[in-house]
DNA sequence: TTTGCAATTGATAAAAATTATCATTTTATT
DNA sequence: AATAAAATGATAATTTTTATCAATTGCAAA
């Protein structure tokens, strides 16, 4: 499946500049949106930084990309194909931790105590550490 | 033990500006900053927006608040008495949830594993769901 | 294939959020 | 009370994000 096909699959126009991010997205983790858009512009320059908001927008809408908060600083953008967990180091660096195990362990517990009745749609465990 | 007391015990002055700051803070749980530099301008109009970025900041640092990571929005700030876990309805509401010891869990689990080599300074856990 | 319309974009400006600078003031210590 | 380091206010600049609107484009239906 192209990256056209991808978009369209979730009832939005696959407009080459919508492309064009997913691609620079799909090759660059947990980016902030002035990386994302310097690299953007190496395609092609002419897209603005509105659209580049816009189109990043859509993505977060339709689920093809999750907003992260980078404590600290701006919003970074991460395409979300699984579910994984974020490290953030102090070098301003994200890494990703994938433990499905532990996302379980997480609901498991939840599922006893106080907020038992809560219906849990996502777990995300961000942790913080010093390399 | 008051204000000041828990300022200077971080090693940082007790400004009043610091002080109203870190009362307002008290009251009002997981605040965007507009909010904080509402409430603190309530009790005093003065101080600059600036300083507040600069006091939050200080805070930050020395931990006695923390910046959470609030999905599509700004940033927020949360003071930080014990360390506790997010919870985050589907009516836009933060629910606190303290649970050391799956805290205590996770920290272990990052022991083994490839990244045990790493220094972990903190662990906040998001839950996202459906009431 | 062509047509039509809603959705999207570019261009631009405006608004909002954050950081920088620096002289002045203040805190905590001597 | 004197002192040095730290913090603040005032201000401006920078950065990030959103709004507006005319022109363009994707795509579905004729």
């Amino acid at each position: 499946m192209n990256t056209a096909e991808k978009i369209r699959l979730k009832g939005i126009k696959a407009t080459p500049q919508r492309q064009l991010v997913y691609e620079v997205l799909e090759v660059s983790c947990h980016a902030p949106i002035d990386e994302i858009t310097k690299k953007v512009h190496t395609k092609n320059p002419c897209i603005t930084v509105a659209s580049i908001y816009r189109i990043l927008d859509s993505f977060c809408e339709v689920g093809l990309v999750s907003l992260l908060n980078h404590p600290g600083g701006k919003s970074y953008y991460d395409i979300t194909p699984t579910m994984h967990h974020h490290i953030y180091t102090d070098d301003n660096k994200v890494l990703d931790y994938v433990d499905e195990e532990l996302t379980e362990l997480i609901k498991n517990r939840l599922r006893e105590g106080q907020f038992k009745d809560l219906n849990i749609e996502q777990i995300l465990v961000q942790i913080f550490a010093k390399k």
